[in-house]
DNA sequence: CAAATATCAGCTCCACTGAAATAA
DNA sequence: CTTATTTCAGTGGAGCTGATATTT
């Protein structure tokens, strides 16, 4: 396919490989459809940063690195989509924690199911020892470039 | 930080460590702008699907998964900049070969010293060996998820 | 002429920002 | 007075389709 030595090089870099694997992992993930609604990449975004145990706006926007407004309205539209749910934050009255609703967390669980399931496909393909040291590696590898990452 | 255990399964898949990194490379690269230019998501990937060998336009349409008409405009976009260059296609007479000019050349190069600058970064993180270890597992994942990829 | 490729024009979403309102 | 959030109005980018060259 590629002879030239730079393009060899380029193709067999850890950015190269690893937003190869991500763009598959996406592919596959798109195509399972867990749930009936379809969900934009931005959105998606706040789902992977919410955590089932509640956040606020402020963390999300925080997180994502977009505006508070930008945030505000993507829940907005989660919500609509019945996937997320805006409760009163106990501890502060002016603002509110977004949590997951029944069908937000049944969306969750089933993208997990599907990590599980290709997790056990690869492991069958290059084994279990060396699936589980290159998530080993490749977690100390996202610690030290993205330390505040979740 | 996190103590739910679906919230562990999420941050600990495969899908989640390898999308931290590619993230997390992406904002770095953003920093050190290699060419006084700016280049948008859509213009970048082009530019990373374009060999040194140059391609067509329909190749990279269908590397891109984007129609021909939006291709065409991205690489206009990039021939404005200065980046590419058309060429007639001399097996073809209706076809052009896209190449990169020398400042583009230049833009790959840098990416290309960066990723290496990284990799030796990592490696005296955690060792090189564990390095290589987890880039030859990571082309393996790549291979069997994204068998046409480049 | 037909087929392949490339460009032009117009359009629709999406993702975001900034300013301003509301509320605690 | 500050902070959290929401609403409103507007922008720019990315991609699409349909029509129109151009070349073989």
């Amino acid at each position: 396919m590629t002879e030239n030595p730079l393009d060899e090089l380029r193709s067999n870099s850890l950015g190269r490989l690893t937003t190869r694997v991500v763009a598959a992992i996406e592919r596959e993930l798109a195509t399972r459809q867990v749930v009936a609604v379809d969900i934009s990449p931005a959105q998606k975004a706040v789902l992977i940063q919410l955590e089932t145990t509640g956040n606020r706006i402020t963390t999300l926007a925080a997180r994502l690195g977009i505006s508070k407004q930008a945030t505000s309205k993507l829940v907005q539209e989660l919500e609509t989509k019945g996937l997320v749910a805006r409760t009163p934050d106990p501890a502060d009255g002016r603002a509110s924690q977004i949590i997951f609703t029944a069908s937000g967390l049944e969306l969750v669980e089933g993208t997990v199911g599907y990590f599980r399931e290709l997790e056990a496909r690869l492991a069958d393909e290059i084994g279990p020892e060396d699936l589980a040291l290159v998530k080993s590696k490749l977690k100390a590898i996202a610690r030290i470039l993205d330390p505040e990452g979740f």
